[in-house]
DNA sequence: CGACAGTATCTGCGCTTGCAGATACTGTCA
DNA sequence: TGACAGTATCTGCAAGCGCAGATACTGTCG
């Protein structure tokens, strides 16, 4: 899929280049994922949906969060949270505690093996990701994807603007 | 996850721009990505996952492609390919027919049906994946961005040059 | 032909996801 | 206080995925 288009292209427009570069962000993000999730889970324990909860949690303090803002941050979970939660819970990296004052609520913390366990994945995943595609291109390239694309990592969700003809 | 670190970096090595990076192409993959899968359900009556069948198939001629060559070619699907192609079949959009000289494979052939559905869905698609994508870049940017994500789009599978640090 | 390694695809089964509807609690208003 | 809309999270269930082990066929060698 997403390459609709042969090396045969007809169906393009007068600019094309929009397609080439979708083609090379979604290849490129794909193939980069599959490594990292093999990787983490050989080293590491638990695949990258955990370490996207961990990371969120990380950055969060010692008050951790709410299943709601959890679900919010995270990339990779639409929904099943709950039952994400449970199994890193299972696993003892995180824990749920009472919110005050909100008998509905829990707010989800880091263990100390939790934030142990984050820290060996995190410094791991670094160099693999700056392995399979770091390394990979110059330093001039990088900072242009970085700037071209920044507003999709900015923007809360740039789904509501897709309709902007603007 | 894979914002592994907060606007207050400490972890960034001498040059952490490849980072910035990486989190723009994920960002953009994954919004996209869910845009126009929602989009392909809501109006095609398939998922992502289901078109990037059918163009592998419609790019491979009436003589289809076998199931090993259509798991090697299909961007989304590990495993579990035989049951994909039977839900697709089961929808008559493929057919499943024999290899003339070897009873055991399978040839999975586009059905006229398949190929008007999948005609639709990809003129759609391109659409989609221009308004939510292609619009919100400039042309430069976009020249950027496929030519150096360009081998990724082009290898065969990068993870077996990911160890090489040249 | 009979044994056997190799190939192509499928099946069984457990885990993960996604979504609709429960459940439990809160805050407001009469 | 009792009713009720709103909020936070969970549960049930069906669908999808991934992997290990079947199953069915092929080609080779003796």
């Amino acid at each position: 899929m997403l390459s609709p288009v042969q090396p045969n292209d007809e169906f393009p427009g007068p600019d094309w280049t929009w397609f080439e570069s979708w083609r090379g962000v979604l290849f490129a993000s794909a193939r980069v994922l599959r490594i990292a999730d093999l990787d983490m889970i050989e080293h590491d324990g638990f695949p990258l949906t955990w370490f996207d909860v961990l990371s969120r949690l990380a950055d969060a303090g010692p008050a951790g969060l709410r299943m709601q803002e959890l679900e919010e941050l995270a990339l990779f979970t639409r929904g099943g949270l709950t039952r994400l939660v449970d199994r890193i819970e299972a696993a003892r990296l995180v824990q749920r505690e009472p919110v005050p004052g909100d008998r509905r609520g829990v707010r989800v913390v880091l263990t100390a093996d939790g934030r142990q366990r984050y820290s060996a994945a995190l410094a791991r995943h670094g160099e693999v990701i700056e392995r399979a595609f770091g390394q990979r291109l110059t330093s001039a390239q990088h900072r242009a994807i970085a700037d071209a694309l920044w507003p999709w990592w900015h923007d809360a969700d740039p789904a509501d603007t897709a309709q902007d003809p603007g």
